[in-house]
DNA sequence: CCTACCGATCGGTAGG
DNA sequence: CCTACCGATCGGTAGG
C-alpha cells in the first residue's frame, strides 16, 4: 500500500512538472493534469490536497538538491577554492540537466506559491546564493581568484547556470556542460 | 485624437508589463488590468483586440531593440571583435535594465503567443544567437578569442545577462553592471 | 477512483 | 468608456 500510494502520487508530481513547464502553473488546470494522469479531474485530490502542494514538492524538492551538494562540496577539508568552485558548477549543472523540467518550474513557477512556503522558498535561495558566493570570497582570500564584486559575479554564474532549462537544444552531451560552464567561469575570474 | 489613442494603449500596455511580470501571463486576468488601469473589463477591449495582442506588443518590442542595437554593432568597420563583443553585451544590458519588466515578460512569457506569432518570434532569438555569436566566431579567427564551442559560450553569456531580470537587487549602479558582465565574460575567452 | 456538482472567474461581445 | 451579459472553464468537494 505504502509503496504503490509514494510511487502514484511520485507519477502524478513527474506529469504535472512537465506540464508546468510546458504552459506554465498558472496555465496548467487540474483537468489538463487529470487528462495527462487518465483519470477524472475529482480523482487528483485523493492524491493530492490541492493544486499548490504539487508546486511545492517541485520546487522545495529541486532546492533540497542543490542545497545538499553545495553543503557537501563547503565541507570538503584541505581543498583549494578553484577546485571548489569547480565542484559547486558541475554538480549544480548536474541536478539540472538531471531533471530540466523540474528546473524550469523550480526557477520560473516558484512565485505563484502561497505564504509561508514563499517565504521559506525565498530564504533558501537567499541562502545558497551565500553559499555559492563563500567560496569566491574565499578564493579572493587565497589568491586564487581576482574579481572586484562577489556579490555580481555569484549572481552572474548562477544565472548563466540556471538558464540552462530554456536551452532549445546543446552542442555537447548533456555530462559535458559542467565542465564547460566551470571552465569559462574559472578563466573569467583566475589570478 | 492620434497622440491620446496612442499614449492610452502604451499607458495599458506599460501596466499590463507590471502585471504580467508579477503574477504571469496567465495569471493576470483582464479584470486584473482594467482594475490596474482605472476602467471596467469591457472598456479594455476599446483600445486592444486581445489580451495576446498586449503580450505580442511587449515581447516583438523588446525583440526588435535587442535586434537594432545588435545590428548597429555587427556594422561597424575596422572595430576588434574584443570592442565588439564589449559593445554588445553592455548594449544587451542597458536595453534590459532600462526595462526590467518588460524583460522579464519578454524571456518568461512568449511562450503564450499563439501562431504564428510565436514561430516568428522564436526566429528572432535564433537569428539574434547566431548574430551574436558571429562576434565570437570572428574573434577566434584573428586570434582574440581561445573557446572550443562558440555555440555552448553564446548561450551561456545570453543566459547570464537575461538572468538579470530575476535578481532581486543589484550590488552595482544598474549603469555599471554591462561593464562587469562585459569583463567577466572577455576575459574568460581571451587568449 | 468516478459522478455530479458548487460558486467564482475567465476572455470577450453587444449595444449604448 | 460603461452596463450587462455570453459560454467556457476554473479549483475544489460530497457522496459513493
Amino acid at each position: 500500500m505504502g509503496v504503490t500510494e509514494i510511487s502514484r502520487k511520485e507519477r502524478l508530481i513527474a506529469i504535472a512538472t512537465d506540464l508546468f513547464k510546458a504552459n506554465g502553473y498558472a496555465g496548467t488546470s487540474m483537468r489538463d493534469l487529470a487528462a495527462a494522469v487518465g483519470i477524472e479531474a475529482g480523482s487528483l485530490y485523493s492524491h493530492v490536497r490541492s493544486k499548490e502542494e504539487i508546486l511545492q514538492a517541485i520546487c522545495f524538492g529541486m532546492a533540497n538538491k542543490f542545497m545538499r551538494h553545495l553543503d557537501q562540496v563547503l565541507a570538503r577539508k584541505d581543498c583549494p577554492c578553484t577546485e571548489k568552485l569547480h565542484a559547486a558548477i558541475t554538480g549544480h549543472v548536474a541536478i539540472i540537466t538531471a531533471d530540466i523540467n523540474a528546473t524550469s518550474v523550480f526557477w520560473n513557477e516558484w512565485k505563484y506559491m502561497q505564504e509561508p512556503w514563499l517565504t521559506d522558498f525565498s530564504k533558501m535561495q537567499i541562502e545558497y546564493e551565500a553559499k555559492f558566493r563563500s567560496v569566491l570570497e574565499a578564493g579572493i582570500k587565497t589568491g586564487e581568484f581576482c574579481l572586484a564584486d562577489p556579490v555580481f559575479t555569484t549572481s552572474a554564474i548562477l544565472s548563466s547556470l540556471n538558464g540552462l532549462q530554456k536551452w532549445r537544444t546543446y552542442s555537447m552531451p548533456p555530462e559535458d556542460l559542467g565542465q564547460a560552464f566551470a571552465n569559462l567561469f574559472i578563466k573569467g575570474i583566475k589570478t
